[in-house]
RNA sequence: GGGCCGGUAGCUCAGUUUGGCAGAGCGUCUGGCUUUUAACCAGACGGUCGGGGGUUCAAGUCCCUCCCGGCCCGCCA
């Protein structure tokens, strides 16, 4: 176990991200006052807060180090204090979502995978790694972007974050926390866990061994080499300085070359170490509610709320753990590569689908399996149901009623949703005009369906193909635009030229169905034989989806031809 | 080793606060759609609610204990 810890200790920062589900402190009541069971987690977490009369705006964080890659498990804590913000903003409070990007904090490790401009996950190799091994130690807002275009490292992953929040609709502010340091708003609680060393000291020693009679909870910035430094060798709280050296740092078994300089450092030239730094952050922006994953609810969360009381004297915010979700069964983890980014999922899902996913109990670990998209947006779809009153389960339709509304940017009745697998099977011709017909046979579609519906259910499709693809499963077909080279035994021949006849008529696709069967018993054909000629022939597979009402609604012309195997 | 969280049908999940018949969707199977061919419809099958013990008229739900998984109890965040 330990020996794992170097490795995961080595990509922590990002990487194994949280997933999804909460734990039960942050909901349960305070002191038992009034224990109403909610059927959304939201709103137990809002009446929470609400309890506490906080002064408005009321504050929501989250935060996250900008180590590499921005994946879907950061957006836990985004999302689980987006549905709180929504739901107190329903109750008509003022309410600012924040999310601080923990850039101070130094690279301690080559991250061995990046995110670039695009958010497109690549190799350590594809960008200057040399360049980046000479920045280690320093704070990611000190480093160059690897891909040239934003201000800093830390700033080219706090975009990505934003951007990927803007993608789902969050309305969530990034905040520097190096900007945090420089402008000042950190130098009331420096000074106050400086001046008060001694009990800073004895409540973070409750929690970690380490702490002794000679820790300094500061870490300047060498004034040299611009690295973290960790050995204060005097305090002036007075002067609002400290004096250091700037000696080697280690970080697991690897050590990051200190230059030896020997200077004097302000407040605001340094950083406070991430168990003072946190509840810093919450006396400095007047936090009230906090999601964090599991990692932080045996750790730094006991520490902190003590820190907060018996050191800043501020009372911590709300606080809610959440569960890490995996991936295809696996932890989330960049290095293993197995990490799906927002721009990546959205290629298969709306993002509303997304939204529900973490609307869903934040206490229970979940299994994001992308082979099973289907069923998740399936379950989507009830819960969409639900809220209209559609479906009979009273728990589902409770929980549909009050998180609906913030699933969906518009809620719209008349809204279209063409199961996800049909969505596929509608993806294998990129034909509109073919699509809308399939849909309109399935009774998806109605006359009057609005154009508007029409064209937001079509795009699932371009969802459910990509999925396909990607996933290679059992809906990944293409109807084959040029004939595709099959080799065919004259009485399958003869039987399909029959049944080019027959196409040629004009029958629609039912009776179409119907005569591939009776076509191959006129022949003495194993159905089989048949039924494969033609998927052979329109999709260049042994297998499809149920070939005669797929016809049926292809262009005739293109039917009668390729089953004549005309070119 | 100690602590926290999780474990309900093959899969994805409700239900656990406040004890009251073991649930849904999907999948599977069977049947239907004049006819084995993945879209549609109906029905069925499917459970030791992780195991064991206890309290109770009654336990998925409460208590004890054990197992499994994750996390924390070093550093860092």
């Amino acid at each position: 176990m330990s020996d794992d810890s170097t490795r995961d200790a080595a990509e922590s920062d990002g990487d194994d991200a949280p997933d999804a589900a909460g734990v039960p402190d942050a909901t349960e009541p305070t002191d038992g006052d009034d224990t109403e069971h909610r059927a959304f987690w939201a709103d137990s977490v809002a009446d929470e807060i609400e309890a506490r009369d906080p002064e408005e705006p009321i504050v929501i964080k989250g935060g996250v180090s900008p180590s590499g890659v921005a994946h879907l498990g950061n957006f836990n804590e985004i999302m689980r204090g987006y549905f709180v913000a929504e739901v107190l903003r329903e109750r008509g409070r003022e309410v600012r979502q924040v999310f601080t990007s923990d850039d101070k904090d130094p690279l301690r490790k080559l991250p061995r995978k990046l995110a670039d401009t695009e958010g497109n996950i690549v190799g350590l190799g594809d960008v200057d790694a040399g360049a980046l091994g000479r920045n280690l130690g320093k704070p990611y807002t000190a480093i160059p972007d690897p891909f040239g275009e934003a201000d800093s490292y830390a700033a080219h992953f706090a975009n990505l974050l934003k951007a990927d929040a803007d993608r789902l609709g969050v309305p969530v502010e990034m905040i520097s926390n190096t900007e945090l340091y420089a402008d000042g708003a950190f130098d009331p609680v420096v000074e106050r866990v400086l001046s008060d060393i001694e009990n800073a000291r004895a409540v973070l020693s409750e929690y970690q061994r380490k702490v002794d009679g000679e820790y300094v909870p500061f870490n300047p910035v060498c004034g040299e080499c611009g690295k973290i430094t960790e050995t204060v060798t005097d305090i002036d709280p007075d002067a609002g300085t400290v004096d250091y050296v700037c000696t080697d740092l280690t970080v697991g078994d690897e050590t990051i070359d200190g230059c030896g300089h020997e200077g004097t450092a302000t407040f605001r030239e340094g950083k406070l170490p991430w168990r003072f730094e946190w509840p810093g952050q919450w006396q400095v922006l007047g936090v009230d509610f906090e999601p964090f994953g599991k990692d932080h609810a045996e750790g730094s969360w006991p520490s902190g709320e003590d820190i907060a009381r018996s050191v800043l004297e501020i009372e911590p915010p709300v606080p809610m753990t959440y569960e890490w979700f995996t991936l295809n069964g696996e932890a989330l983890s960049s290095s293993a590569g197995n990490i799906v980014t927002v721009p990546e999922i959205l290629e298969l899902l709306e993002p509303e689908v997304l939204r529900y996913f973490f609307a869903l109990d934040p206490r229970k670990a979940r299994n994001l399996d992308l082979s099973r998209l289907d069923q998740l947006v399936d379950d989507f779809d009830r819960f969409e149901r639900a809220y209209f009153g559609g479906v009979d389960d009273e728990t589902l339709t409770a929980f549909a009623e009050r998180a609906y509304p913030f699933v969906v940017e518009e809620v719209r009745e008349e809204r279209v949703r063409l199961p996800y697998t049909f969505a596929a099977v509608l993806g294998m011709t990129d034909d509109r005009e073919v699509r809308v017909e399939m849909a309109r046979n399935e009774g998806h579609f109605a006359e009057d369906t609005p154009e508007w519906a029409i064209e937001e259910a079509l795009e699932r499709v371009e969802k459910a193909r990509a999925w396909a693809e990607r996933m290679d499963n059992a809906y990944n077909y293409r109807l084959q635009v040029e004939m595709p080279d099959v080799h065919l035994e004259s009485d399958v021949e003869t039987a399909l030229d029959e049944l080019a006849d027959f196409v040629d008529a004009g029958h629609d696709g039912d009776e179409i169905q119907g005569e591939i069967y009776e076509t191959a018993k006129r022949h003495d054909l194993e159905v089989s034989d048949l039924f494969g000629a033609g998927y052979r022939l329109f999709f260049d597979q042994p297998q499809g989806p149920r070939l005669g009402e797929f016809l049926g609604d292809l262009d005739r012309t293109f039917v009668v031809k390729r089953l004549r195997r005309a070119e």
